[in-house]
DNA sequence: CGCCAAGTTGAAATACATCAATCGGAGTGG
DNA sequence: CCACTCCGATTGATGTATTTCAACTTGGCG
């Protein structure tokens, strides 16, 4: 296991005080998830979780079964403020999508802190602004009928943050389905049809898009 | 104009202790907002804005013009933490649901007041993750694609906040359907056969909602 | 009383889901 | 190095739920 701070790694903490960080290190739980493994569920919402290294898929389950993914964690990413303050977890699950590494910090002692360093709640409230934004987007994602204009902005929108022409989905595209909230079947013939129109270019996971 | 303070009212400061109101209240600008009256724009946001009274609607426009509800402000609410860090404001809009009074609060003085009293900065922390966890909800609403699951778990939720066996809608149902992401005639179909069903019972916009 | 917006109802079109079969590539083992 | 397998991706055919368009009714308010 490396000896290098968990903590430092992650924008959440990495702009405290070393000492700081240190004091914080000692406060959390390191544990490896199997791909597959099942972190969080309804039952069972640990603490504080914060990505090292892998990646997790945070999803949800209807009642009928079926699956919507909310969002994938990268390293770096944290997940867990939703039940900081007591709320209850109604229907989130975390699971490892690859063999990955994690840090838990328990919520009592996360408060804790909170209380202690107010640079850390200013900066968890940044982090919560734009994990808001983010859920906004995604909700006028979800929101449009067009199935083709989701596609599109989600793309848009990827394309953004890359500053580069060409895209590389983030996910498989039977995960970007359930990410979109359409079936896979759909989401590879929209893509086929974006390309007739001359609208993107795909070879793969790899996508250009191109300005109209 | 009452003479209470703006600030006394939302939960947002009302357990800051009064001195310290006092001082916010000496930031805010009033403001009354016509019926229907554009209030922020992608062009114009102007800042933290509190509700005193009245309603106000929170939604974005797609490009093709369709419209969606993202959420109603009522008196105590409040909206614009999203750009409170110079997040760019791409296509939200919020205008007068009803004659209304807001309170404004610039950001570069919102921020101040972050910095300055750290309990604030865990305040709206506390209520950006309750917000967040309505965001949630209403994704995974979005996502469900059975209409009547979608209808019944909004109704459900509202229930759950009522505490009573009715519950009366609190909009239009050509904003309800705007809000969920359908049509207002596709609502008021469901609504009906949601009735034959038995599984609510419905006159205007108050509704009975029967166990199962 | 009459107007306008909201709500309702009907008929038609369409886009998406569903089911099922096939293809393709990566990983595994002989 | 070649089958073999497994899973993701693709393609086709079919059904259906929802949108759309349009007409009509209702209800609230001046």
């Amino acid at each position: 296991m490396s000896s290098k701070l968990c903590v430092g790694i992650v924008p959440l903490f990495n702009e405290l005080a070393h000492d700081e960080q240190e004091l914080i290190e000692r406060l959390v739980q390191h544990r490896s998830v199997a791909c597959g493994e099942v972190v969080v569920s309804p039952d069972r919402s640990g603490g504080m979780i914060i990505v090292r290294s892998g990646r997790l898929r945070v999803y949800q389950l209807s009642e009928d079964g079926s699956e919507h993914v909310v969002r994938i964690l990268d390293s770096g990413d944290y997940e867990g403020e939703l039940w900081l303050y007591g709320g209850r977890n109604e229907n989130l699950f975390i699971s490892g999508e690859s063999d990955s590494e994690i840090c838990v910090i328990a919520y009592d002692e996360f408060n804790r802190l909170l209380e202690s360093y107010s640079g850390l709640a200013i900066r968890l409230l940044k982090l919560s602004i734009e994990k808001m934004s983010e859920l906004g987007f995604k909700n006028s994602l979800l929101a449009m009928d067009s199935i083709e204009d989701r596609i599109v902005a989600y793309l848009e929108k990827l394309q953004e943050r890359h500053h580069s022409g060409k895209i590389v989905l983030p996910m498989k595209l039977k995960d970007l389905a359930l990410y979109l909230g359409i079936t896979p079947e759909t989401l590879s013939r929209k893509l086929h049809l974006l390309e007739e129109e001359g609208i993107i270019r795909r070879r793969g996971r790899t996508i250009e898009l191109n300005e109209r």
